[in-house]
DNA sequence: CGGGTATCGTTTGGGCCCGCACGAAAAGTC
DNA sequence: GACTTTTCGTGCGGGCCCAAACGATACCCG
């Protein structure tokens, strides 16, 4: 994850690539490890408990979101999952192929589509979330109780504040800069 | 991000669905939130900074590794930059495509294969990387310099405690009940 | 009722992401 | 020198990921 080198080399290095400019260090180095440790978390899950269910983490993701609320419309639960809309009906499509969730449609609006574990999936969850929750403890088993609260409220801090404040400084930098359409993305047919 | 759903409501939903299992309550808390943060993060720079410039996160932190350090054998890179080696050839592939990177061959291995920034890439950089530092700094913006760092060096201590005992946990895992292959990946011609 | 407008899930295009299987090259072994 | 083993980056298959464009449905309003 951190390769060979190591803090002091890299602060060093950085140092001399951008020597006057002022920089945020104690944030560089807040952001990155949240990034550095859920790469890590993730590659961990990945090829230990998911591995023996081949099932991905985005798949796990979204198959907890259904197995703990049940049938739900699929946008509440690509937010749920945090993941876009199209990657969900991606996602869904996957699972549905392997028997794990079923769709449904809503009694009363044609445009909402429902999901909910199959039986099948219902068993694999039984028994695959204990033993994800496991893993979740050995991740932090140098942290005691109180580390780990502390951790997941800093933690929940930062969501917030990106939840109720990134639309806006998002909008704010745009307006200082118009962006260029995304490299991707379905093109016009003009 | 969290959707709609208070923290309340999801551990309820979660003990009625696994009444008599025990769980480890805060390492889910903690573990879920580094995710949820990180993907925030992610998000949040790629629909900001990133896309002005119409770079990918991964893209950038590849960027910004070579810029770092220089001339660079690509199992470095990768190994900074946290993705697979498979992985890089493809993002280096779409960088030097941009005209950001360009490779070169070792002197004396003729394995190898260097990656170095280009003028234009040194250009990129030199304007990007400030501006990622503030929107970092925006992050942690409810946070003080003491939160940060001691949020980092937590952090730390799980990245690092993966990186120390993850082989070992995942080797013991597999020996309990070794896994099937993986569902992608290139097939065996047998 | 009839015509906008908003919202739903899906499709599409481009890109990242991994693990595995290569072939090439190096390093070790005899 | 010939043989084996290791390590390198790459090719490939399958899957996730997003933004934008869409068609279908529902809602709003006169």
């Amino acid at each position: 994850m951190t390769g060979h080198h190591t803090l002091q080399e890299t602060e060093q290095a950085i140092q001399e690539r951008l020597g006057d400019v002022p920089l945020r260090h104690d944030a560089m180095m807040a952001v990155s490890n949240i990034y550095r440790a859920a790469a890590a978390i993730r590659q961990h899950f990945e090829s230990s408990v998911l591995r023996g269910a081949d099932v991905t983490w985005t798949a796990f993701v979204v198959l907890w979101v259904v197995w703990i609320w049940g049938e739900m419309e699929t946008r509440h639960v690509a937010e749920e999952a945090g993941i876009s809309k199209g990657t969900l009906t991606g996602v869904a499509k996957t699972l549905e192929g392997r028997g794990l969730i079923e769709r449904g449609s809503h009694a009363t609006d044609g445009r909402l589509v429902l999901l909910r574990l199959t039986d099948k999936g219902q068993e694999l969850m039984r028994g695959l979330f204990p033993a994800f929750n496991a893993e979740e403890a050995f991740v932090v088993e140098r942290l005691d109780e109180d580390d780990n609260r502390r951790l997941a409220r800093t933690l929940r801090s930062i969501i917030e504040h990106l939840e109720e404040q990134g639309d806006g400084r998002r909008a704010a930098l745009r307006a200082e800069s118009p962006p260029p359409p995304r490299r991707s993305g379905r093109r016009s047919r003009s």
